[in-house]
DNA sequence: ACTATTATTTGAACGCGTTCAATTTCTGGA
DNA sequence: TCCAGAAATTGAACGCGTTCAAATAATAGT
């Protein structure tokens, strides 16, 4: 055991400077240009050492999935501030999204490709993601709250899930998108989200009833 | 070139003997627990012939994916013979897909992982892919062809397409449905294959006029 | 039949992620 | 202060996918 005043044993200073070195190297090169020999010199360690601390080249990428998360958390919260268009809310929050995202695209590879793995923990739809999956669909419920859209009361619980749903698909598309400034995403983003908001506001149609309850059904049955 | 009636160079058979090797042990040991070496003794061939036929690892397993492809054309046939139902037949194409890929399943995490890669030539967008994914899109236009439902000009050609990414969306959930029997994507499948088709009948409804030509915009602005 | 060209085949080599037995450094109790 | 055990660190080694210069076989033109 560490003495009882301090906090750190030797182990997580080193541990620190190798994720340090990691992020440094991965901003740089990207994820399959950085080699663990690298990040471990740039870290002034063994290469076996860098195994002692992480299981894998995959695992030091989990520091740089929080510095996303908390990055668009905050990046998103002003244009929600002074808004009550729904559109514009929903726009905002997107677009604040792929301007968070945007300097992670080159790892697009290691990010879908754990982020399909069913068994990797950082599967948005993993068990292990609930608390993200779940700060994801809050953020959605404030963008509905905060605009003055009426939502049936039937689907209502269900609207900001699906929202984040949404913008998974987004993302998705995203990872794909290799055109110029990123152009076919905006594009999908500045349409779709209208879109999205246009069914939203249809969904109170009460022609559109059935089909709003067959949906709701589907819903249910699949758990979602 | 070949002489006038040979049809195979021997490059060819080669080739195949490859293709065999490597499906046989992916069969029976799983793709990562495959190697290329094992493939080109198996084959009776050296370690760099093998790459000389196949760009790479993964480009072995698009055969793999033929044989997918190949197997779920045949066994949606009869479910496109004798029906004009457009609910019935799509239905009917998705569940072959099922229980096709069923199988493979337990594979998902080390087939599917790498095939998620925008990089990998497994992606289903991918480059590469772009057999597979012509194919698939000609499944859903016979899907549609073969039924009495109208589609409207202006989105008849991208409608097959949009079905075989919804498809892939279907696969997506597949790979994530750990309950029992698949339960949960069986009833996704039957319910939004439900509301699918109701909403390509709702198309032609000129109230969904505005709602049509924004989806169409949106869909050539991001270029699917 | 001879030759130039192209297609095929080889095996060594490279760099990678990862593992591991061995070594050194740290730490808490006697 | 000393020592046993735990924590940290090392670097060599392994097997992998992939590359490549070189060797060999097939082919087409003369």
């Amino acid at each position: 055991m560490t003495t009882a005043g301090s906090r750190t044993r030797k182990g997580e200073q080193t541990k620190a400077r190798i994720v340090e070195a990691a992020l440094e190297l991965f901003r740089e090169s990207g994820y399959d240009d950085t080699t663990m020999r690298a990040v471990a010199q740039n870290a002034g360690v063994s290469l076996g050492n860098a195994y002692y601390y992480f299981k894998s080249k995959e695992h030091l990428l989990h520091a740089y999935y929080a510095r996303i998360h908390a990055a668009h958390a905050e990046a998103a919260a002003p244009a929600l501030e002074n808004e009550s268009d729904l559109h514009k809310r929903l726009l905002g929050v997107l677009k604040t999204k792929l301007e968070v995202i945007e300097p992670f695209h080159r790892f697009s590879g290691l990010l879908f490709r754990t982020a399909a793995d069913p068994k990797s923990p950082l599967n948005p739809f993993h068990e292990d993601s609930a608390p993200a999956r779940q700060e994801g669909t809050q953020l959605f419920a404030r963008v509905l709250e905060g605009s003055r859209v009426k939502i049936p009361k039937d689907i209502a619980q269900k609207v900001p899930h699906l929202l984040w749903v949404y913008s998974m698909g987004i993302v998705l598309f995203w990872l794909h998108d290799d055109s110029k400034d990123r152009a076919r995403t905006h594009a999908l983003v500045e349409q779709s989200s209208e879109l999205v908001v246009k069914m939203i506001k249809m969904l109170s149609n009460p022609l559109l009833r059935p089909l709003r309850k067959s949906a709701l059904k589907l819903l249910n049955e699949i758990d979602v």
